[in-house]
RNA sequence: GGAGGGAUGCGAGAGUGGCCGAAUCGGACGGUCUCGAAAACCGUUGUACCUUCUGGGUACCGUGGGUUCGAAUCCCACUCCCUCCGCCA
């Protein structure tokens, strides 16, 4: 959630802001005018609450004193004071509430160098990269052999298995089988080695409470996007951000420790549910994958360099397993909810013909930490301050998956395993079985 | 799942209805002393919010409710931690 004090100091700044993604002024306003009501509201219980305490003060003395007439009617008069001062308080919190269910769903400040634009459509392509680019070669001939769709690579080569995952769970959710499932476990293996020593590996549960959902930002606004555990009050985490996000939850930190950086592995699980009857086939969508999130806790200065880090760590495990991407600037209009600022990469999967969404590499600036309540003490010695946040996927595994497969397919069927990969998937070239 | 014990400020730990936002000790920070340091002594040391702001007020002693003129203190529910038993990868 964006800075109360921030509105009420600027908000002529805050609407411009917001409006540059969308956002109707006038919400922001009724937002104003509601904390200023709450104010209101607030000062007048607390000023009963204040007599209420006073005169127990006196009651207390009046007792002292043996003047038990005098206690008695002072209690009296307290006790009608105190029904006054419940109710106020009562209406002052339902107040609240309504300010606060405004300030969950109210976007974040778009980042003033976030590109204008009100869809995908005027995202800006900031980097495009092929192999052997560097060298002045120009951008990839795909050959025919290189244009079957994974689904179709998945099958004859025993890696993929769509049909017994669907009866396992339903549609949309891939079994991966033999070198299939080894090349997965490959993917996440070889990026977590790259981050060792800056980033503290974590594996997190992958159930969480509410909290961890609002904390950052799911929830309330993408119930719908979420798997629930109803009858244990929990939820399956569509991406590692969830308990990266809040295991620091309430903390105050030190500034000397930022930035704080983990990262972790996890399956990431989306019902996917506005998107009902797109991109079913093969991997494209589905609703359980792995992912590995690179995530870091940092003050305000810090964060460009942190995004900038990550984003090259994702750009260059794409490049060791030499796949075309190209990395997009997102537009304002294209922002999601939480983001100050978004780069996307995406890579080329030559068999569908089409640039996947692998990484989303995203700026929060305080508004993830203000929900999650996570600060940090100035080394100055001033007050908490609340931290930044930053994270991106490097990467969503799947999808990796399918690129992968269609990159490397070779004339015979066959797909060969890049040279990073081959230690850890235990060979270099994945062969039909018979 | 069953039985018991516990949760208080940076840490340890007192407080069982009325100046308790909280004793005491320790830590940290500042100062006195010293050539310097140690020791000793003195002082400071939570967060959030409201405000008519050199000031005033409110909340917070695991969480949420309740009793009371008044709750860290009494009552109820829940959560987490520890010990033991059962079950289990």
């Amino acid at each position: 959630m964006i800075d109360l004090a921030l509105l009420r100091r600027d908000p002529a700044a805050v609407r411009a802001a917001l409006a540059r993604r969308g956002v109707d002024p006038s919400d922001v306003d009724a937002l104003m005018e509601l904390d200023a009501e709450h104010r209101i509201r607030l000062q007048y219980a607390e000023e009963l609450r204040s007599e209420v305490k006073g005169l127990s003060r006196q009651v207390a003395a009046a007792r002292k004193s043996g003047d038990t007439a005098l206690a008695e009617e002072l209690q009296l008069k307290s006790r009608s004071l105190g029904h006054d001062e419940r109710r106020a308080n009562a209406e002052a919190e339902t107040v609240a509430d309504e300010v606060r269910r405004e300030l969950l769903v109210l976007p974040n400040l778009p980042d003033e160098e976030a590109p204008d634009g009100t869809s995908e459509a005027d995202n800006v392509e900031v980097t495009r990269w092929w192999p052997g680019i560097e060298d002045g070669h120009d951008a990839p001939e795909y050959a025919d052999f290189q244009r079957v769709a994974h689904w179709d690579i998945g099958e004859s080569l025993g890696i993929l298995d769509f049909e017994r995952g669907a009866r396992l769970s339903g549609s949309m959710f891939p079994l991966f089988t033999g070198w299939g499932s080894r090349l997965l476990r490959a993917l996440s293996a070889y990026s977590l080695d790259q981050h060792v020593g800056v980033y503290t590996e974590v594996r997190p549960p992958t159930l969480v409470l509410t909290e961890a959902m609002t904390a950052s930002g799911h929830l309330p606004k993408f119930v719908d996007e979420a798997y629930a555990v109803e009858r244990d009050g929990l939820w399956a985490i569509p991406t590692a951000e969830v308990p990266l996000t809040s295991m620091h939850r309430g903390e105050t930190l030190v500034e000397s420790a930022l930035p704080l950086r983990y990262c972790a592995t996890t399956p990431c699980f989306r019902r996917e549910a506005g998107s009902a009857g797109k991109d079913t086939r093969g991997l494209l969508r589905v609703h359980e994958f792995d992912k590995t999130e690179l995530f870091a806790y940092c003050t305000s200065a810090q964060a460009p360099g942190v995004v900038a880090d990550i984003r090259g760590r994702g750009e260059a495990v794409l490049r060791a397993f030499g796949l075309q991407y190209r990395v997009l600037d997102l537009c304002v209009g294209d922002l999601g909810l939480q983001n100050a600022r978004t780069f996307d990469l995406e890579v080329f999967a030559p068999g569908v013909d089409r640039w996947l969404e692998v990484s989303s590499v995203s700026w929060y600036r305080d508004y993830q930490a203000r929900r999650a309540n996570v600060r940090y003490r100035p080394t100055d010695g001033g007050s908490p301050v609340v931290a930044h946040t930053v994270n991106g996927s490097v990467l969503g595994w799947v999808r990796v998956f399918a690129a992968l497969i269609e990159t490397h397919r070779q004339a015979d069927g066959s797909v060969v395993v890049p040279e990073v990969l081959v230690r850890y998937v235990g060979t270099d070239r994945i062969e039909t079985k018979d």
